[in-house]
DNA sequence: TGCTGTATAGTCCATGTGGACTAATCAGTC
DNA sequence: GACTGATTAGTCCACATGGACTATACAGCA
């Protein structure tokens, strides 16, 4: 029963995301991300972008709004967010955001999460935190195990990275979670919401 | 100027470096990786590890050496390695050991740093400290110059989790760096190459 | 004036992925 | 003794990806 939230890929969703701030077209979307470096969470490439816009509005997630044209240049098509898509955008990062595997789909759900609100957030990094402790235990009896079995350490290396990697984010995420849940940290959209966006829109025209 | 090493696949260098082992077919693969948790680093399915075999063959690092039937049962194409595969391996990880884009990849390389000798692997690993080094630094100019032009605190949660997490690599890679250029630390193939092997292979009958 | 390079806004296609499907065998069980 | 479910060993196909390619416009420079 894979819905559309399902299919959604990462690109997706940051195009989704993407246009809750304004209509645009796919080439600036590209812009736009890289400027803001977006392409350190997703691939960003021109074939991929176009293909996924397309897939989004065959998904009803998005809507073109209009066709222009500057001199003699290609045409740009517009898009804009559909109900449909501001919905789907929620509804994924509030599946991802608690999941402890996909540590791609994570850091764009952790990216994204101020498109939930703060209590949910909260609750569902908790959720995470749980899951990321056992996985952390998971690693330490797998290691542990290995050890008694006698494998050799040079085998071992790669599991006691993560186990690195993943304590050191159990700390992270204590520490976060206790600081989203104050009412001092700020949340949600902007008060200005295109401010920022057209104020970087405007640099990337110069 | 793409050679076939920079065309493997993260699950195409598991595969080559399985086939060090000793001679398999695919679904023996298959069952192998998911016994040692291969799953963490790559996604195993049928569909693609058939694939992956496929497009081996025909690159010339591995080769048929046998096709097998028991009862009425499916045939059991077997598959060896071939002198390319070990080279390309080997190729692959040191290219790949040092990078700090594609997480990924790098696990991997990890997972088979023990084909290269330990002069070499040691030698790549500190030039990732280096390069990982230089990536926390730049994480943290871009969240310091993003703070400075007001970006509110709820968007940059991802970058800190980024930098919190690649400062914790960066304590463990010191520490395995040392670790490994000590003599004492365990290194290359077991004295019984297949020993390992062939124990969890009996494992796996039962 | 002509030339080079880069930005704009895309299309197209080879290839890798993953999930559904097949089909036989074997172990357990009621 | 029939039925169920898991295991074995794969095939097939829809689809997402990414890199090559196209074609126009504009800016700088010599």
């Amino acid at each position: 029963m894979r819905d559309a939230v399902d299919r959604l890929t990462p690109l997706g969703v940051m195009v989704l995301a993407l246009l809750r701030e304004g209509d645009m077209h796919p080439y600036e979307m590209i812009r736009l991300m890289r400027i803001r470096r977006d392409d350190r969470l997703v691939s960003i490439t021109t074939g991929t972008m176009y293909n996924t816009v397309a897939r989004l509005e065959r998904a009803g997630l998005l809507e073109e709004v209009g066709v222009e044209r500057e001199g003699n240049r290609p045409e740009r098509t517009t898009y804009t967010l559909t109900d449909a898509g501001a919905d789907a955008v929620v509804e994924w990062v509030r599946r991802e955001l608690p999941r402890v595997d996909n540590p791609t789909e994570f850091r764009i759900a952790l990216a994204e999460a101020h498109n939930l609100d703060r209590e949910t957030a909260v609750e569902l990094l908790v959720v995470r935190r749980a899951a990321l402790a056992g996985a952390h235990l998971t690693l330490t009896e797998g290691r542990t195990h290995a050890q008694a079995k006698g494998v050799p350490e040079q085998y071992l290396l790669e599991v006691e990275r993560e186990q690195a990697v993943v304590a050191a984010e159990l700390a992270w995420l204590d520490a976060a979670i206790a600081r989203l849940d104050d009412p001092d940290f700020p949340w949600g959209a902007p008060a200005e919401p295109t401010e920022r966006y057209l104020a970087q829109r405007k640099a990337a025209r110069r």
